[in-house]
RNA sequence: GGCCUCGUAGUUCAAUGGAUAGAACAAGAGCCUUCUAAGCUCUGGACCUAGGUUCGAUUCCUAGCGAGGUCACCA
């Protein structure tokens, strides 16, 4: 697509044209493949207007293939000749219908030559970027808000990496805030003579925090007691070491293997724990050089209301600290091990907006330099409503993974009664999490979704089943088309299904580019779903083994595979995994 | 109340200020002796309101209405 645009551009600059030059998409594929906007040029003659845009296009078709002498001359004007059937001047637009065969021979040859790593490419320069996601707790449980966390995240990863950064994905667990102190005394309050953790160790934790965060709001009483024991627990005091280390592991634990299935792979992961001393250390610093100072009732606070952040809260007044302590730590930490940071992107919820805000000017006004970003992602809600822990609606991550791979497994069973076990399983498996990681990753992050989990099960429209459906077509036709000999002429592909499929192989590139630039992985879902859905038209309307030319049967083979090379960057791109068959 | 998001078909979501506002689901009508029908084709159906900036606004600005989030000892 580019040499196409760069030759374009070659032509049109002979045009008299003084603006940049740029192609967008015709709406529709019958107005034209690519098209230039006379806008800019009109706006350059101080005359923007419609009409003068509409003159600027028709003069330039005029020229390039008109009478003019620039069209029967120009050597350039020939060469074009070979990548476009015709141009043609509508409204203010410029529209281009590119040759069929010659683009199906650029694009697939590409390629086939690039493989996995066709669509990326280097404008990272190698910069170093953290992505810090899912910042989770201990002693509460993963939920679906967390899912969706590292969906992005994952996706983040892989968008990062392929626009050329090296991305480095790392998480913060806050395993020694108040909600420890609240769940270890609601503990050893209310389930001290308890010896077996009821519905596993995680849930059990998480069932205990939820219960004493209540039991708290209502007795205010109790609220001191909890305090003595985190200051216990940030002192290392033995009475409680112990308890914090056994269940700091069970939940750990139940992390592990939540991370594992869903391909999370961080390079290192921070602990509140071993950065909450140093982000005391950086809170007494602050306070020295007068950027902190003490507020009511001996707490530390920044006043940050010259920047329209109100104040904020580094320290409590009873010498505990808070959230935003420790992530002044975690900053100090950060640095010591990685150096080079070119940018740091935190992904949390959108209720934490402002506290980003915040933290980032504190970092600030502390001397760190490099790009800070908070992504926030939007509430996940059910249809019925909001989701709430107090409201015992609270989505958790192992129960949408269950349900809709207990939907998955039987549809799978009905349609393959042939199929061993394992090989159930295996392919319920991978189909599972394709439809859970797309249905989160095709809204854009900040907004709120609905979690419906009758439309995330569902194998119809925009979702990840249907994409590697249109991967295990291609499979079955690969494997029953056998090993193709010599070369292929894939100029043989002129039909209008075919050229749609390869221009649109040919915009992979610009999504990728796109998706990073809007730091938004639905780019790349939506592009995988459109792939699938062209290519499915082509499925349709040309037959692909049944074709009598041989020659021809072998370039849509070729095209299929491509396809499928696509489909699977693309997917990789969301850590989506496609099934051989299914 | 201050600040920050967001208001698009019946529903869930799209659209760097640019062509007739796109999909999907749901509803209705078709397509399997033919490469996997978890598929394809066709039919209806939408920019919260009022101003402003602009040649041109769903997009930018202002106000209003509506939804959500947040505003120092919570995470």
């Amino acid at each position: 697509m580019e040499i196409i645009k760069a030759k374009l551009t070659q032509l049109l600059r002979k045009t008299n044209i003084k603006g940049d030059i740029n192609f967008s998409v015709p709406p529709k594929a019958d107005i034209g493949d690519l098209a230039f906007a006379c806008f800019e040029e009109a706006k350059l003659l101080n005359q923007g207007s419609v009409l003068v845009a509409q003159n600027i296009a028709s003069r330039i078709n005029d020229d390039l293939q008109g009478e003019s002498p620039l069209a029967k001359k120009d050597p350039v004007s020939a060469d074009i000749k070979e990548i476009i059937d015709k141009c043609q001047a509508v409204g203010s637009y410029l529209n281009f219908f590119i040759k069929p065969g010659y683009i199906a021979k650029v694009v697939i040859t590409k390629i086939k030559k690039d493989g996995k790593k066709y669509g990326i490419n280097k404008n990272g320069k190698n910069q170093k970027v953290l992505l810090e996601y899912p910042s989770n707790n201990t002693h509460k449980e993963l939920h679906v808000g967390h899912l969706r966390n590292i969906c992005i995240g994952n996706a983040l990863t892989k968008v990062f990496t392929a626009n050329g950064y090296k991305a480095v994905p790392i998480n913060y667990v806050n395993d020694f805030g108040a909600h420890v102190a609240k769940c270890l005394w609601g503990l050893k309050k209310f389930h001290s003579k308890e010896t077996s953790p009821k519905g596993g160790e995680q849930k059990w934790l998480g069932d205990i925090y939820a219960e004493a965060s209540q039991y708290l709001a209502e007795h205010l009483d109790s609220k001191k007691e909890v305090e003595e024991l985190q200051k216990k627990l940030e002192a290392g005091d033995k009475s409680i070491q112990p308890l914090f280390l056994t269940t700091r592991k069970w939940s750990l634990d139940g992390f592990k293997k939540a991370f594992d299935e869903l391909k999370v792979e961080h390079a290192k992961v921070f602990f509140e724990k071993d950065v909450k001393s140093a982000g005391q250390k950086m809170v007494d610093q602050l306070l020295k050089k007068k950027i902190a100072q003490v507020g009511e009732g001996g707490a530390i606070i920044v006043d940050l209301k010259q920047f329209n952040l109100d104040i904020g809260l580094l320290r409590k007044s009873s010498g505990t600290g808070l959230y935003l302590t420790s992530d002044l730590g975690l900053a100090v930490a950060k640095n010591k091990i990685f150096t080079k940071v070119s940018e740091s992107v935190h992904i949390t919820g959108t209720e934490q907006n402002f506290y980003f805000k915040q933290l980032f000017k504190i970092l600030e006004l502390a001397g760190y330099k490099y790009k800070m970003t908070h992504i926030g992602y939007g509430l996940v809600n059910r249809p019925e409503g909001k989701m709430s822990s107090r409201l015992g609606n609270v989505i958790l991550y192992d129960e949408i993974r269950n349900e809709v791979y207990e939907q998955v497994f039987q549809e799978t069973a009905l349609r393959h009664p042939d199929w061993p076990k394992e090989k159930l399983i295996a392919t319920a498996e991978k189909i599972s999490f394709a439809a859970i990681k797309f249905d989160f990753l095709k809204h854009e992050a900040a907004k709120i979704m609905i979690f419906d989990a009758k439309s995330a099960t569902s194998f119809d429209g925009f979702t990840g089943p249907y994409i590697l459906y249109a991967a295990a077509r291609i499979n079955s036709i690969l494997r029953k088309a056998g090993k193709g000999k010599g070369k292929i002429d894939y100029s043989l592909l002129t039909q209008p299904a075919e050229k749609q499929t390869v221009i649109l192989l040919g915009q992979f590139g610009e999504a990728i580019k796109k998706a990073y630039a809007n730091y938004n992985p639905s780019v790349m879902a939506k592009y995988a779903f459109d792939l699938a859905q062209q290519y499915n038209d082509f499925y349709n309307q040309c037959s692909i083994l049944k074709v009598e030319n041989e020659a021809l049967q072998q370039a849509r083979v070729g095209l299929s595979a491509v396809v499928k090379q696509t489909l699977e960057n693309c997917l990789d791109l969301l850590t989506i995994d496609t099934v051989e068959e299914m």
